[in-house]
Formats: structure tokens, sequence, C-alpha cells
DNA sequence: CCAATATGTTCAAACGATTGTTTTAATCTA
DNA sequence: TAGATTAAAACAATCGTTTGAACATATTGG
């Protein structure tokens, strides 16, 4: 992103997407929030469509790339570091989890086109993990893997989706959501060890 | 709800909400799926909002109900009362969790006038369960309550928004539901039972 | 080195389409 | 006939996008 007006539309665009919804932003807000004008917007990336894709494009991008360096791992570790690097990469980009989410509920036309492929990618990445420690005897092997594999994804994202709700009783520090993180999978890890 | 057009479009406006969202659906849309004029949106739920609090209500008030037959149980019949009424209400309301986990997302005005002390009563009833499994030995008691209650939520839940996106490699009968939330729960207690 | 041109960007204004709501008249029911 | 309900039409407001002029900066030719 070579340009000042562009990066500003990007950065202001970020939180109200990902806070209200696609369709509940115009790009009237946006552009009021960028301090730009309204034509922009098509000018540099054809449109409010264009716009949410490249936000979308980039935050599930980082995800990707958190996940991507564990594939020698014993499975166990695997797992760890999955879970590290959902914990991670929610400090750094606060809001990727709730894109990811809210396409997950409410798609928009970015799940097809560009969401699906990662996420999949995600989950095959984890059935392996955890069809690997079954065969190698370390996991129980009564388990369904699909299921497993959904349990993890759910124990260890839903605690970012609902943390703004609870930030009156929660401890909403970056050593929280660590802390959260790693009690999350040793509950899970402990839960389908075999014993 | 005593009038055939009020419940034709109470009908029609529950997926359409549940799959799109509040802001990406008109009334036009709805009252054409509800083949009935736009005005009765107005007249008779006092315009879009009005329909879509009324839907909220009665989704929430109906997991409220499943969960609070569960009060006098020992801590780990508690938490899996709970699991099973997720699981339950689920098959019951198939769009009870997207509406919820919509509103966790991408708030509406339903979160705060609704939603929230609902939400805020399930978490203290878990919260309490697994304060009480702690006190009485049987969990954990290096354990962070909330956490571990947003963790039990967690796993419970994502997979019922996250099942739509799997249909081709996953069972979605309402038996692999169960399944799910009877596999889920023993993970999450075994993780977090004392040894 | 300056003037002329070309290119890239910003701006306010306007476009047609659609938004939620209201109005007014027609229709049905009791 | 009185009151409740439905229907079509119109309301102002806002939607995403496009337009064409204004502006800035860089490139070219003499």
């Amino acid at each position: 992103m070579d340009n000042a007006t562009q990066e500003k539309l990007f950065a202001a665009a970020i939180p109200l997407f990902a806070e209200k919804g696609y369709a509940a932003v115009s790009i009237r807000e946006i552009a009021k929030a960028a301090d730009v004008n309204v034509s922009s917007i098509s000018y540099y990336f054809r449109g409010k469509e264009g716009l949410y894709h490249a936000i979308i494009e980039s935050h599930i991008g980082a995800i990707s790339k958190a996940i991507s360096s564990a594939e020698g791992l014993p499975p166990e570790e695997r797992l760890r570091h999955y879970a590290k690097a959902i914990s991670e990469i929610h400090t750094k980009k606060p809001y990727v989890i709730r894109f990811v989410q809210s396409e997950l509920v409410n798609p928009t036309s970015a799940m097809d086109k560009i969401l699906k492929k990662h996420l999949f990618s995600f989950y095959r990445f984890l059935n392996k993990a955890i069809q690997d420690g079954i065969d190698s005897g370390i996991f129980r092997d009564d388990l369904d893997v699909h299921h497993a594999a959904l349990s993890l994804v759910g124990i260890m994202n839903f605690y970012f989706i609902a943390k703004p709700l609870f930030r009156d009783f929660l401890d909403t520090s970056v050593e929280a959501d660590a802390a959260y993180a790693e009690q999350a999978v040793n509950i899970y890890l402990e839960g389908i060890r075999r014993k």
C-alpha cells in the first residue's frame, strides 16, 4: 500500500467493519473516519466490497502465516502451537477473529471468495494433528476427529469474541489473554489424552 | 401472537435475520417472504427493529427456560445439563445460536436491551457451578473460574456456528449434534477434573 | 530553464436505487 | 355501520457509485 489516502481508508475501515459488520457500515462513515473523500473508496479499492475484501485478505493471511510454521512438530505440540498462534494473532490483529466469526455467522461474498480455503486449511491442520495423536497412542482412540478439531477451535476462539462483553468482570490485558489460551489448551489436551 | 399476518412475518423474518444479520435484511424482503404487505411490519411490530427485538426475545427466552431447571444439582451435573440444553435448544430453535453469536460479534441495540441480562445470568450459572466444583474438590483448584466458564461456552457453541460450513465433511443429523455435545462436555470435564 | 503537456489525485455534486416509515384509501370482519 | 386490517403509493433519508472540474506533481520539448 503505497498511498496515504489508501492507508487511511484501510485503517479507518477495519474497526468499523469489525464492530458493526459489512452491511451496517456506510462508505460515507468510513470516508469521514479516514478524513478522506468518499469517492476515494471507489478510486482505490473499486468500491466498498473491494475495500472489505482487501481487509479480510490481509487479516486471514496473517493467521495462515502464524499457523503454517508448525508442520513437523509432534501432535500435541502442533495443537499447542495452534493455540499460541491464535492468542498471539489476537494481540497483533485485534479484529481478525471478529472478521472470521462475523463471516461464519453472517457470510458475505468474502466467505466464498477468500475465507473458505484458509479455514479448510486450518481445519485439515487440526484434523491431521489429532489423527496423528490417536495413531501414536497419546490421544484417546474413541475420539471423533472432526468433532475434536471443532472443539479446539471453539474453546480457543470464543473467549476473544466474548471478551468485550465481560470487560467489567475480566482482566483483559495481553497477559490475561495468554493465560486464557494456556489454561484452555491444557483443559483440552488433558481432556483428549489417553489415560 | 394472535394474528396470521403477524405470525407469517415472524416466521419469515427469523431465517433472514439469522442468516444475513439485522442490517443486511430489508423490510421489503421480509414482507415478500411472508407474502404480506410492507406496512404490516410497522403496524404490528412498530417497525423493523421491533420485529427483530420480538424474535430475539423469544429465542433467548427459550435458552433461559432450558437452563434454569438445573439449579439444585451437583456441579458436574449442572455443567452437563448446560451442555445438553445447548444441544437440545439448537435442534428446537435452529437459529438461536446464530442470533446470540451475531449479537456478540456485531451488537445491535438488542444486545443492551435484551440479551445482556440473559447472557450474564448464564455466565453466573456456569461460574457458580465451577466454583462449587472446585470448593468440593472435584475440579482442579488452579482453575481461573471465569476463563473456565468461557471455555465451556466456547467448546459447546462454536460447533453449531461452524457446522453449516462443514456440511460436506460432517454428519449434520440431530444424533451427530448430540454426539458432539457429549464428546465436547466429556473432553471439558476430563480436562478440569482433579486427578 | 521555462513553458506546455501529461498524469495522478482530490473534491463537491449529482446519479438512480433502495432504505424504513407513513399516509390514505380500500377491504374485510363482527 | 364501526372498527380492524390490508394495500398501494408516496415520503424523506440514505445507500454505493459516478461524474467532471479543480488541483498537484511530474515529464517532455524547445
